[in-house]
DNA sequence: TCTGGGGTCCTAGGACCC
DNA sequence: TCTGGGGTCCTAGGACCC
């Protein structure tokens, strides 16, 4: 028997979690986003979708759309804590699971499964239990693999379960528009298009498999396989995240020096904050920034050593932007660190610095020392300096 | 009054080394 | 008078996803 994979998609996530927090929201039009004229809609209500509202649009379009649309300020840090309730409870069920962001996840329930009379019964009480136990709405996709899971669990929404089998590609699966295909985005979907494929279908029947890498190059026989419904992507434990960062985009444009430094200054506390929390630290620093007219750039560079400290981000940050610095009105600025490791697992190489440091110390004692010999000072051996603490108290 | 913020992965060119 | 080739590291850019 082969693999069976659940992928588990909390519903309209942020809006569910705003709802539990705050019931009187409850099925109204309502969109978690930011607060500024800039600010896009991050989740939105079903309610609120029926008004062609959507993630990533701005809330000047969306109230357009819905006068009566209620905008939410997120908690970040409510829903990390849900997600987390999430996560652990599938884990219940096997060892094998792999988020894949805030608000999914895959999970190898092959096992798991042979303790249920029907193979569903496993996907009903999961969603009959998160809603009861923390009142998360998801839905789940249950398939031979990661890719059909996905598409499954897309499929009805919200509250849905959906099987997909492989001989069911035919008629659940090339039926779909070739945008609902990972991989293909805003950028291939014209050239998709323009050699008249506009299913899922169309992809996997496609004969000119020449033209066909002229557009996905190397991913073309993985992108055919999975049109065929076939994946052999293992699901992938507690993926340890290799880059932190953040970004903000400005009120207004600006490009006066100083108030950039401010900005950077905030951006690098906030991210040394958020490697403390992680313990981690990391190698290679890069700043991005966003001109006006939505070009940027991104620049970085590696260092010789692991950093996770404000200052350190804030000096490699400031050298960076330097580099770049001319008069173009800047609308977004952003400060990450990349090849970020535990704390712990690089303790060896730490120490190396704390003992650095701590040498640098010891020589800049011993020169003060000196200084204090040369000026008359009186040298205080270690076994009495307690004592002159002590006695200056 | 257009257009967030958090990520991952891939490609490609130049430097450098043997 | 003609200038290798292979591997790795570093940096920049871009596509994509939630």
């Amino acid at each position: 028997m082969g693999r069976v994979i659940f992928h588990i998609d909390l519903n309209a996530f942020f809006a569910n979690a705003e709802i539990l927090l705050n019931p009187s929201l409850a099925n109204k039009p309502i969109a978690v986003a930011g607060s500024t004229r800039r600010s896009v809609v991050s989740t939105c209500s079903y309610e609120a979708r029926a008004y062609g509202i959507h993630s990533a649009m701005s809330i000047q379009e969306a109230k357009k759309r819905c006068k009566d649309l209620i905008i939410v300020q997120s908690h970040h840090e409510y829903y990390e804590e849900l997600s987390n309730k999430f996560i652990s409870y599938i884990k219940k069920f096997t060892d094998n699971v792999e988020q894949v962001s805030i608000d999914e996840c895959y999970a190898n329930m092959s096992e798991a499964i042979k303790k249920y009379k029907y193979p569903l019964d496993l996907a009903w009480q999961i969603q009959k239990e998160l809603l009861q136990l923390y009142g998360l709405k998801c839905s789940i996709g249950v398939a031979p693999n990661k890719f059909l899971a996905k598409m499954a669990s897309d499929m009805k929404k919200p509250m849905g379960i959906t099987v997909l089998r492989i001989s069911e590609v035919p008629t659940k699966l090339w039926p779909l528009d070739i945008k609902e295909m990972r991989g293909i985005g805003q950028k291939t979907l014209p050239y998709v298009k323009a050699l008249g494929i506009n299913t899922i279908g169309d992809l996997a029947n496609y004969q000119d498999i020449n033209q066909l890498k002229m557009i996905f190059g190397k991913n073309t026989e993985i992108l055919l396989a999975k049109a065929h419904g076939k994946d052999n992507d293992e699901i992938i434990n507690n993926a340890v995240a290799k880059s932190m960062g953040h970004s903000v985009t400005l009120l207004e444009d600006i490009n006066d020096y100083q108030e950039i430094k401010g900005i950077f200054n905030s951006l690098s506390r906030s991210l040394a904050n958020k490697l403390h929390e992680a313990k981690m630290a990391g190698n290679i620093i890069s700043i991005t920034v966003k001109y006006y007219d939505f070009k940027s750039i991104v620049r970085s560079k590696k260092i010789d050593r692991y950093i996770y400290k404000q200052s350190d981000i804030f000096e490699h940050a400031i050298e960076l932007f330097d580099s770049v610095y001319n008069d173009i009105p800047i609308r977004l600025l952003g400060v990450s660190v990349q090849d970020i490791k535990n704390i712990d697992s690089l303790n060896i190489q730490l120490n190396i610095f704390e003992e650095n440091d701590y040498q640098n110390d010891i020589k800049m004692v011993v020169k003060q020392l000196n200084d204090q010999l040369k000026l008359g000072g009186k040298l205080v051996l270690a076994k009495d300096f307690k004592k002159v603490q002590k006695n200056e108290n």
